[in-house]
DNA sequence: GCCTTGACGAACG
DNA sequence: GCGTTCGCCAAGG
C-alpha cells in the first residue's frame, strides 16, 4: 500500500492459480507498469515472510528460477514441484505459465 | 549528487 | 542454445 505497484502486483499475485507460474515482467505489465519487471524482482526480495503471496510462482522471462540472489532458488523449485509444477531441471513448463484471460479458442 | 548493486528483459553476435 | 551488451527503474552506500 505504500505504492499503487506494489498493491497491484500483490493482487495479481494472489490470482495467480496453483500448479501456475507467471514472470516478472508478466505481473508488471499487468500491474500496469510495463519495464518495471526488476521493481517486481526487488519488492519480492522485501516480501515479509507472513506474506500469503505464492513470490515461488514468479520466474524469468524463461521460465527459468531466479538466479541472481540464490537465497530462494532452491525454496522456490521445492515449492512448486509441491505445487504439481513440471520443473525441467531450473526451467518451468511453458504449458504452466498462468496466463490472464487465456482465449482456447483463440490461435 | 554520483556510482554500484539487484529475485530482469530483450536485442545481438 | 549461449555469452555479451544495453536498457530499465529504484534503493543503498
Amino acid at each position: 500500500m505504500d505504492t499503487e505497484f506494489e498493491d497491484a502486483v500483490r493482487i495479481l499475485l494472489i490470482q495467480v492459480p496453483r500448479g501456475t507460474v507467471t514472470s516478472y515482467s508478466q505481473l508488471a505489465k499487468l500491474a500496469g507498469y510495463p519495464g518495471y519487471a526488476r521493481h517486481v524482482g526487488r519488492l519480492l526480495s522485501q516480501l515479509p515472510d507472513d506474506s500469503k503471496l505464492p513470490w515461488h510462482r514468479v520466474v524469468t522471462a524463461s521460465r527459468e528460477i531466479s538466479r541472481r540472489g540464490t537465497l530462494a532458488a532452491a525454496i522456490q523449485k521445492q515449492l512448486l514441484r509441491a505445487e504439481g509444477v513440471a520443473l525441467k531441471g531450473d526451467r518451468v513448463d511453458p504449458a504452466l505459465l498462468w496466463v490472464p484471460d487465456w482465449k482456447p479458442s483463440g490461435r
